[in-house]
DNA sequence: GTGTGTTCGTTAGAAGTTATAACTCGAACG
DNA sequence: CGTTCGAGTTATAACTTCTAACGAACACAC
């Protein structure tokens, strides 16, 4: 895959151990939840010895924002794919929350409670637009079904003049505004579902799910 | 308000220095969330070292929890006092968006990322399903408006076969969807506004809930 | 007014955490 | 084969939560 030639043996080493590293972090966010990981514990996991670990990584923080990317990185090819396998809306939202039930606090990593000083950096807010652009894309062909209702008017005009984050995007108003819902809709479900605001409540989530998707799809 | 009369000084003094350490802590979280709370630097800041807070509050955990049933509190009580004064669904649901903006971490104690292991006690998920009776009573009076869409009508079996959740709520299955929609819609833009998702993209916010309300109710 | 307790706040300390600094040792490379 | 670079070590500082033991102040009964 990747021009594996030119590693040299440390090299090879050094990506081997932050993997593992990675993958030490992973279990322990989805045992205890972002603010549960500890670099001692992973480096004690690993039989050696706390400090160590920060030949890897420059700290707590960088460790977390790498987990953050990949999440992101890992969301943005599971929609990509579903996408580029001809699924339709609806698909890509089943896609979405097979993604997010498979981990949940890999979702709340992307679309959790934010830490209040944190930005992310340049990148990952570029993968997030990459999802942005796939669902763009969904939004639009739903060819001249939906006339453009007096309720969504106003909505729609708005988003016309504020349409920078399409980019260069050629979505129309309704595809605009089409694509912003169903990113609301579907995340209201699913966070409150993943963070298990249902539980007890009897109804299955995927009733509700699957009704906002055939709603969301008209 | 409360029996006055009854207190003993040290009972008033005692329920005064819990008060203070929540603000403080209320201070702390909306600065730097959940996760940077410290009851160390909660005594610092009030002028004592740091165990004489376990006389308030048995650990961390109990303070935050405490915190959480405030805001639980706090939000069924903007609720309850919004349909009180007359509000309808939409109005219900601009209270909902005022109360969140006026502390955006507080609104992600009650439906921000949950820590795995935590089980809410139940008088917390009482205030919860206080909160559901306010919105099945605001989505019940809807006239005989909308007739069942084919579309919603499986949903809505659904949820008439498992509305535990409702309690002894008389509301139909048309309020049950109404109110599940109203909660998982809204969130879905709320919480992504707070958490910064929106930022840089260009629209307002306001806008995409407004609509959301309108499209809510019908 | 003078005991008597309860409770408050203190200091000390254990067991964690992140993170830095200094050092050792081994492996890769010229 | 030696030199250098980097991995992992220990020691330490500065935090954190939380327990334990102590002293002192305060409310209350007598």
């Amino acid at each position: 895959m990747t021009a594996a030639g030119k590693e040299t043996p440390r090299e090879r080493y050094r990506a081997q151990l932050r993997a593992e590293i990675k993958e030490r972090a992973w279990e322990q966010i989805a045992a205890a939840g972002a603010p549960g990981l500890s670099l001692n514990a992973i480096a004690k996991q690993m039989g050696m010895s706390g400090p160590a670990l920060y030949r890897y990584f420059a700290g707590r923080d960088e460790l977390i924002t790498e987990l953050i990317r990949d999440a992101y990185r890992s969301l943005a090819d599971t929609i990509r794919t579903a996408a580029a396998s001809g699924a339709d809306p609806a698909g890509l939202g089943r896609a979405l929350r097979v993604w997010a039930l498979a981990d949940p606090q890999r979702y709340f990593l992307v679309y959790g409670t934010p830490v209040p000083g944190y930005r992310a950096p340049d990148d990952i807010t570029a993968i997030a637009s990459e999802i942005m652009n796939v669902l763009l894309d969904a939004a639009q062909p739903t060819a001249g079904s939906a006339p453009p209702a007096a309720e969504v008017a106003r909505l729609e005009s708005h988003l016309a003049e504020h349409r920078e984050w399409a980019g260069d995007h050629p979505a129309s108003p309704a595809a605009l505004r089409r694509a912003l819902h169903f990113w609301t809709r579907l995340h209201g479900i699913l966070s409150l579902e993943l963070a298990g605001h249902f539980t007890g409540m009897g109804f299955d989530p995927a009733e509700l799910y699957e009704n906002e998707l055939r709603h969301l799809t008209q």
